[in-house]
RNA sequence: GGUCCAGUGGUGGAACUGGUAUACACGCAGCACUUAAAAUGCUGUGCCCAAAAGGCGUGUGGGUUCGAGUCCCACCUGGACCACCA
């Protein structure tokens, strides 16, 4: 009978109370440290899906502490930002009240699964003792230039009122609520990712842990280009000027065919040329309609190319000296680039949509690959042309190699209550005042209010008391910055913290760091490979600069985790009623029969489909082992087996270690499991017919071994039931013996033309004249030979005999 | 439009550097046990043929090879990410 609710109860308190998992601090031994992204304590709870990422990592986290390593394996709670403060203003609770109730209710969640999480290691970003931290490299940040404060226009929800980063946008909306996105020029905090870059990009190139996949996205996402700016001299009618427009091209080799300018509505040059414009009444009006767009609308690939021309002026095309339009149109965007193009309606799919419908001059300047009509360029290939214009260019001060991003400086700064308060002072008299580092952390007052003004700033200034302060530099009257950091901030460093989580002189101690640094294998969702994985490399590779650590990548491996979609195919979302809950798995089929499913449902990082079914299979198996087991009268001593009997039951031990141990480290969950299901399907088969185990204790102690990461409480139960004292996790992970796995009979396939005729059991070593003898006398295969020429026989040792007949 | 990934039984999925396609599990069918059911155990389960032998089978069409799910080319379908990025 198989209890798993009395046996997962008794071991989870014996494990809690015996301190099993407590981070080892022997810094002789080799370490591994394995990390799960650590999650929004919302108030939904958790589905099915959220622990599969987290079962993982127990896994790999318990067969390296059963390899002799010191295992930091943490866990912990990014609770800042707007998903905790909108569930708190939904429920009318203070966001501090909302997120501890959902953090022990997440914890009561996860305790039920038997993870070997270090919770002395907890780490939560609203902590003061924890955020005062995250101010401290803001600061770090801001002395650096890294941090600077700007007024451009930036994305605005009109939702949740505050300002967000481009990549806190899905198509143009709000990734949080969904409402379109509106421009809006706002004060704001904006950390110079862009200086980075380069480093994020090139860097990819050493993590050869990760997958190619995520490392694309990312340099999607940084989105690098080559090129070049000109400077294109704007000539008005009337009176000579001196304004100038710079544009971006990576088409340098097309200049040739640039029969005209466009600037985005926002360029600065349009007002500055207001009074040699002389149809300005029709530009002003387009230059409204376009601030009134959303971005969505703005964006949208289907809408038709609109723009206006701006009469009286023309912009000179450096190389042919040629006077050309200047249209202002809102299908150039003013936050790339220069925010100005040269349009080559003949080369560039929308220059040629544009030009299409006003009615503009089309050149063609290069074919196959050659230009022509191109002045002293003509003739040149489009790459020894580029070359030759940019030394040109750069020889006449006119232009110069550019290299642009698409990746834009991450606004930081949100009007909302709920987030680390950025730790700077306005003084009127001294400017921006960083606060001390010994006043640190800056505090988050308590307040009554704390809904969003949608004034632009934040419920904090409201709070006089807490706003008005003395400037730390003149000591005269000053205010507080009262914008909040962003809900991802937090996780930029959490991974640091854990290795030193109560130091209260630094972020983390320089020495632990170097042992326990980097992050060994790091495992959540591919959802965050342009957010949360590129801003912690960026706030990394800053914290390296300043000497704080060590190396110069945080996280060595990474494996994205698949969802668990609902049994109807939709997404699990209370919305449709499709949610699993672990508990409730874990409570009626226990929990190691729910980690198993979990892992065998399919590859790891492909999204599977839940089917309730399934999880019956793998609690059946765990059935199956311990049926293996409960009779102490069918698991003999060891000494008593006979060996010739169980040679090839032991030789499938052998190899099922093998394959478990190897599974796990690649993540091959689902291979692994299903290895484990074969040995105790011959072993169960052995004991029906025999009426006792194929091998001794210390055998089946093995088997035990090895699916202990996956079903950790019956693994112990049944470890301890076969006389171990001390936690099956102190013992060490069996070695499989090579010749052992050895087979000494093959089936050898035995193939005419590559079809398959026959197969016979012979020994491994058998040789091809011995083949080709057998396979000559066999009456199947001459049946296939007969008549036929014979060409060649093809022998692949071990394996198979081709013959070639004609 | 760009980049990347994937198409295998009724279902989830296996298949190492090209070498028995469909492991393991679910489902289904039959049998045993039972008064009966559930549970459990056993057997079977890609398609065609009564069976054997054989033929056909990994999205489609070609190619390379003694041999292709695996490699190459073209296409179709689905997914992920990015996207008026000049």
């Amino acid at each position: 009978m198989y209890n798993h609710q009395k046996i997962e109860k008794k071991w989870r308190e014996i494990w809690a109370d015996s301190g099993l998992y407590k981070t080892g601090e022997d810094f002789s031994k080799p370490k591994y440290y394995v990390l799960d992204m650590f999650p929004y304590p919302s108030g939904v709870g958790l589905h099915v899906g959220h622990p599969k990422g987290y079962i993982a990592t127990d896994i790999l986290a318990r067969l390296r502490m059963m390899q002799g390593y010191n295992v930091l394996h943490p866990m912990g709670f990014d609770a800042f930002g707007l998903p905790a403060e909108n569930y708190a203003l939904k429920n009318k609770l203070h966001p501090q009240k909302a997120t501890e109730t959902n953090i022990a209710a997440f914890k009561k969640q996860l305790a039920v699964l038997g993870f070997s999480y270090d919770w002395a290691r907890e780490v939560i970003t609203t902590d003061p003792q924890y955020y005062r931290w995250t101010q401290w490299i803001f600061l770090q940040m801001w002395k650096k230039g890294l941090a600077f404060e700007s007024h451009e226009p930036i994305n605005w929800c009109p939702s949740c009122q505050t300002g967000l980063a481009n990549e806190d946008l899905e198509e143009g909306k709000c990734e949080r609520c969904g409402s379109e996105v509106e421009q809006r020029p706002l004060r704001q905090w904006v950390l110079r990712i862009t200086e980075y870059a380069e480093r994020l990009l090139n860097d990819l190139e050493k993590l050869g842990g990760w997958e190619e996949s995520i490392k694309e996205m990312q340099r999607n996402w940084i989105g690098r280009s080559e090129g070049a700016e000109i400077i294109f001299r704007v000539e008005a009618e009337a009176v000579a000027d001196e304004s100038v427009v710079k544009v971006f091209t990576t088409r340098l080799d097309t200049i040739f065919g640039c029969t005209y300018v466009v600037l985005a509505p926002e360029h600065k040059l349009i007002n500055e040329l207001k009074k040699r414009i002389s149809n300005w009444p029709a530009v002003e009006e387009y230059i409204a309609a376009a601030k009134n767009k959303t971005d969505l609308q703005r964006t949208d690939l289907n809408k038709e190319k609109t723009g206006v021309i701006l009469e009286g002026v023309k912009a000179i095309n450096p190389f042919n000296n040629e006077p050309v339009a200047i249209f202002v149109a809102d299908y150039v965007l003013n936050s790339y680039g220069t925010g100005a193009i040269m349009a080559v309606p003949a080369h560039d799919e929308r220059d040629y949509k544009f030009a299409e419908k006003y009615g503009l001059e089309f050149r063609t300047v290069v074919i196959n690959g050659l230009l022509q009509d191109s002045g002293e360029f003509s003739g040149l290939s489009s790459a020894v042309a580029v070359k030759k214009m940019i030394a040109w260019l750069e020889k006449k001060k006119l232009g110069a190699r550019k290299t642009n991003y698409k990746i834009k400086d991450w606004v930081f700064s949100r009007q909302r209550y709920w987030g680390e308060p950025i730790p700077l002072i306005h003084c009127s008299e001294c400017g921006v005042v960083p606060v001390p580092e010994k006043d640190l952390p800056v505090r988050l007052p308590e307040v009554d209010s704390y809904e969003p003004t949608g004034t632009g700033e934040s419920p904090l200034a409201l709070i006089d008391d807490w706003v008005n302060v003395k400037c730390p530099k003149c000591g005269g009257p000053a205010r507080r910055e009262t914008n909040t950091m962003p809900q991802w901030a937090g996780s930029c460093w959490y991974y640091l913290r854990y290795i030193d989580p109560n130091n209260d002189r630094e972020l983390t101690d320089k020495a632990k760091e170097k042992y326990w640094s980097p992050v060994d294998f790091y495992v959540g969702g591919a959802e965050h490979a342009t957010r949360h994985l590129i801003y912690a490399r960026f706030w990394h590779k800053v914290l390296y600069d300043l000497g704080v650590i060590n190396y110069e990548e945080p996280f060595i491996k990474f494996k994205q985790v698949g969802l668990i979609i609902g049994a109807d195919g939709r997404k699990m979302s209370k919305r449709w009623g499709n949610v699993i809950n672990p508990d409730d798995m874990a409570e009626k089929f226990g929990a190691d029969a729910l980690r198993v499913y979990e892992m065998f449902m399919g590859p790891f990082e492909q999204a599977v489909v839940w089917n309730t079914a399934g999880l019956v299979g793998t609690r059946k198996f765990l059935e199956k082992v311990l049926n293996l087991a409960e009779d102490p009268e069918t698991m003999p001593a060891a000494k008593n087996i006979i060996a010739s009997d169980n040679k090839k039951l032991l030789s499938l031990l052998h190899k099922t270690i093998k394959k478990v141990g190897e599974d796990i480290e690649n993540f091959n969950f689902n291979t692994a499991v299903s290895a484990l299901m074969i040995l105790i399907n011959e072993l169960t088969d052995y004991k029906n017919k025999n009426r006792s185990l194929p091998f001794g204790v210390e055998e089946f102690r093995q088997v035990l071994k090895i699916l202990a990461p996956f079903a950790p409480h019956l693994a112990e139960e049944l470890w301890e039931k076969s006389g171990g004292s001390a936690s099956i996790f102190r013992s060490t992970w069996p070695k499989y013996d090579r010749e052992m796995i050895k087979d000494e009979t093959i089936n050898l396939i035995v193939q005419v033309n590559g079809k398959l005729r026959a197969t016979w059991e012979v020994a491994a070593d058998i040789s091809e004249k011995e083949a080709w003898r057998m396979a000559q006398e066999n009456e199947n295969i001459r049946k296939w030979l007969a008549g036929k020429e014979i060409v060649k026989n093809i022998f692949v040792p071990g394996k198979l005999l081709n013959i070639v007949v004609k």
